[in-house]
DNA sequence: GCCGTTTTCGGCCCGACTGTTTTCAGTCG
C-alpha cells in the first residue's frame, strides 16, 4: 500500500509537532504555548494507538495533553493532507534551522543565530556548512559565542555523525549483567558502601535501556567515585564530578553513577529513577501541597501564589533559608506527600500518582506468584513448521521442576503444512499426545499438551481440528505475512483465534526489539473479542520480544482480559525469562488474578477445556 | 496551548552545567 502524507505516523507526527515548538519559540511565542506543543509530541510518542486510526474512529480526544486546538490541526491533516495553520508557521523559520537542531547542544535560539549570522541556506547542508565555519575559526567570532562554542560545535557535530550509526539499545538482559558486575566490583572494593540501586530505565524495567544508571549511598563520596572511575573494564572516563562519575564501556555502551548521603538517599533514588514524566507529575502534584522536590529532599514553599517571586529569588537562596525534608527511602518521601509507595515499574505518569492518593494502587503480580509455564519448545521431532527446541522434553521437565513450577506446558510448533498431508498431521500428533501421556507418570510437575499453531494468511489454522483435538489449548500466533494492514490482519487474527481449541494469542504484535515492528491490531476489537470469549492474550517474557508490550497490556488489565506470561523458551537455561515477562505485566498494571499461569491447576484446567 | 479535589482563569517542574558573562540565557535530562 502507498502511504499517503495523510497517514503520517505517530513518529512523524510528534516530530512535526516538535518543529513546531522550535518555531514557536524562535517567533517568540510564549513559552507555555511552547511547552504545550512539545508535551503533545510527547504523548503522540507515548501513546499506545495511531493516532490515524484514534482519528478514524473519532477518538483523538482520548489523548490526554492533545488539546481543542491540536487536534483540529491533527485532524486537518488526516482530512487534507496539510494543516494550514502548521504549515503557516513554519513557514517564517529558516528550514536550515531545524537541521542544525540535530545536533546535540544547539537548541532553537543558537540554532537561529548560527543560520542567521553565518547565512546558512540550504537546509540539506546546514551542518556541513556549520562545520565549515567551525573550521575556519568563523563562529569564534561572533557575538554570543567563542572560542569554546566553536570547539563545542565541533566536538557534537562529530557526535551527531556518530549519531547517525548510534549503538543500539540494549535488552534488560545485557543491560542488566553489566549492571550486576559493575556492582559487584563496587561492593568489593568499596566495603563502606551501604546501598547500591540500579538507577532509571533499568530499574523500571523498561524493554531496552540505553545507559546503566547506578545508585550508592555512603559517607565517602570520593573513595566510591575514584573506586568507579577506575573501573577496569572502563574504555574511557566521560566525566568525573564531586556527586558521581560517568564511563564508557565496550561497545559505546555508557555507565552514569550517582552518590548520596545515606540520609538523603531516598530523594535521589526517586528523583533518578524517573521516569522523566512520573517526576514532572510529582513535582506539580507536589506544588499544589506548597511543596517543591528535588534530588536531596522536599523544601515548603510559601504558597503557589508566591511561585513567581520564588522562581526570581531562587538562583540566591535556594536551600539556606527553606527547611529542606531528607528522606533515608523512598517510602518516606511518597508517604510524605500522602501518596502510597509507587513501585517503579508504575512510574510513567499512567495515573499511578492519583491512584497512589486514592490507595487505588493495584497489588502488582511477584515473580512467586507463577506457577507454570505455558509455552516451550522442546527437542521432540513433530516435523515442526519452524524452530525446534533444543532439550528434550524430559530436561526440559527438570528444568521446571527447579523452577518450583506446579504445570508446564509443552508448545512446540504446528508440523508443517507444507510437506505433510493433514491426516499425517493427526497421526504425528495423536503420537506425541501418547509420548506425553507415558511422560505424565512419572513426571512431578503437571504436563498440559499444547501447540503453537500458526495463524495462516487466510486466518485459517495451520492444523486440522482432528489434530486440534489431542491439545489440552493451542496457542495461535502469527509468523508469516507481516505486512497486512491493520484492518486484515485483525480479521485474520480473530478469525484463527476462534476456533475453541484456541485459548492464548502468542507474541500478540509480532515485535522484535530493535529489529521489527510489530504489525499494527484494532486492539479495541481484540480486547473486546477476548473478553466475550473468554481468551487469553500472551506476555512473550522473551526478551527480544516482550510481547504483549507494557502499554497495551495496561489497556487490557484495565478492560479485564486475562493474560498468560510464557517464556517461548528453546532451551531450558530460557526459562529462567519468566522475571521479564512479569516486568512487563506489573509494568502493566498487572495483579495476579488476571494472569492465568498463576492460578492452581484445577482453575486453570477447567478454564483451558471450556470451548 | 493545556488543564482542573482551591482554579473554565490563571496557573504551568527542577536543577546542573556551560559559556560568555558582570547577572543570565540556553540546553539538557
Amino acid at each position: 500500500m502507498v502511504k499517503t502524507i495523510n497517514s503520517l505516523t505517530n513518529l512523524e507526527l510528534s516530530r512535526l509537532l516538535r518543529k513546531m515548538a522550535a518555531a514557536y519559540t524562535i517567533l517568540g511565542e510564549n513559552r507555555f504555548k511552547v511547552i504545550a506543543y512539545e508535551n503533545a509530541a510527547t504523548a503522540i510518542e507515548h501513546a499506545t494507538s495511531e493516532m490515524k486510526d484514534l482519528y478514524d474512529d473519532n477518538k483523538l480526544d482520548s489523548v490526554p495533553g492533545l488539546g481543542a486546538s491540536i487536534r483540529a490541526h491533527i485532524a486537518e491533516i488526516f482530512k487534507t493532507g496539510k494543516s494550514r495553520h502548521i504549515d503557516d508557521v513554519l513557514s517564517n523559520v529558516n528550514p536550515a534551522i531545524f537541521s542544525l537542531l540535530e545536533v546535540p547542544g544547539l537548541g532553537p535560539k543558537k540554532a537561529q543565530r548560527l543560520v542567521e549570522k553565518l547565512n546558512i541556506k540550504s537546509a540539506q547542508r546546514a551542518v556541513g556548512e556549520l562545520e565549515k565555519a567551525a573550521k575556519s575559526n568563523k563562529i569564534a567570532q561572533l557575538e554570543d559565542f567563542g572560542e569554546k562554542s566553536q570547539l563545542d560545535i565541533l566536538n557534537n557535530i562529530e557526535r551527531y555523525r556518530r549519531g547517525q550509526i548510534k549503538e543500539k539499545r540494549m535488552v534488560l538482559p545485557l543491560a542488566d549483567q553489566i549492571a550486576n558486575e559493575l556492582i559487584e566490583y563496587l561492593r568489593i572494593e568499596c566495603p563502606d558502601v551501604k546501598q547500591i540501586d540500579k538507577l532509571g530505565s533499568l530499574r523500571r524495567q523498561v524493554a531496552t535501556i540505553g545507559d546503566i544508571d547506578l545508585a550508592v549511598a555512603t559517607k565517602d563520596f570520593k573513595k566510591v567515585i575514584e573506586v568507579f572511575c577506575a573501573y577496569p573494564k572502563k574504555v574511557n572516563l566521560i566525566e568525573k564530578g564531586p556527586t558521581g562519575g560517568s564511563i564508557l564501556l565496550a561497545a559505546g555502551r555508557q555507565a552514569d553513577l550517582r552518590v548520596g548521603d545515606p540520609k538523603e538517599y531516598g530523594a535521589m533514588l526517586q528523583y533518578f529513577s524517573g521516569s522523566k514524566y512520573h517526576n514532572i507529575r510529582l513535582r506539580e502534584y507536589a506544588l499544589k501541597m506548597g511543596y517543591s522536590l528535588n534530588e536531596y529532599g522536599i523544601t515548603e514553599v510559601k504558597s503557589p501564589a508566591s511561585l513567581a517571586g520564588r522562581q526570581k529569588a531562587k538562583i540566591k537562596s535556594s536551600s539556606q533559608n527553606e527547611k529542606l525534608y531528607k528522606f533515608e527511602s523512598e517510602e518516606k518521601l511518597y508517604n510524605f506527600l500522602g501518596l502510597d509507595y509507587i513501585p517503579p515499574e508504575l512510574r510513567e505518569n499512567a495515573g499511578e500518582i492519583e491512584a497512589a492518593k486514592n490507595h487505588n494502587l493495584p497489588k502488582l503480580i511477584e515473580i512467586e506468584d507463577i506457577r507454570g509455564d505455558l509455552h516451550t519448545h522442546s527437542s521432540y521431532d513433530l516435523q515442526p513448521s519452524h524452530d525446534f527446541g533444543l532439550d528434550s522434553m524430559i530436561d526440559m521437565l527438570s528444568a521446571a521442576k527447579q523452577m518450583g513450577y506446579e504445570y508446564f506446558a509443552f508448545t512446540e510448533h504446528n508440523p508443517k503444512t507444507s510437506s505433510l498431508t493433514p491426516s499425517q498431521i493427526v497421526t504425528i500428533l495423536k503420537a506425541r499426545r501418547e509420548e506425553i501421556e507415558k511422560l505424565k507418570v512419572k513426571a512431578s510437575v503437571q504436563i498440559l499438551t499444547f501447540l503453537e499453531v500458526d495463524i495462516q494468511p487466510n486466518g485459517g489454522l495451520a492444523t486440522p481440528d482432528e489434530g486440534l483435538a489431542t491439545l489440552d489449548a493451542a496457542i495461535v500466533s502469527i509468523h508469516s505475512s507481516f505486512s497486512m494492514n491493520r484492518g486484515a490482519m485483525t480479521s485474520r487474527v480473530l478469525k484463527g483465534f476462534s476456533n475453541p481449541v484456541a485459548k492464548i494469542l502468542g507474541h500478540p504484535t509480532g515485535r522484535l526489539l530493535e529489529q521489527r515492528e510489530g504489525f499494527e491490531l484494532d486492539w479495541e476489537q481484540i480486547f473486546a473479542f477476548c473478553l466475550e470469549h473468554d481468551k487469553a492474550l500472551e506476555i512473550n517474557a522473551h526478551p527480544n520480544r516482550l510481547d504483549l508490550p507494557d502499554t497495551l497490556v495496561h489497556e487490557a488489565v484495565r478492560r479485564g482480559v486475562k493474560l498468560a506470561i510464557s517464556t517461548d523458551s528453546h532451551n531450558k537455561l530460557d526459562l529462567i525469562n519468566m522475571r521479564y515477562g512479569v516486568s512487563v505485566a506489573r509494568r502493566g498494571w498487572a495483579e495476579k488474578d488476571l494472569i492465568v499461569n498463576t492460578w492452581p491447576y484445577d482453575r486453570l484446567i477447567k478454564w483451558l477445556h471450556k470451548r
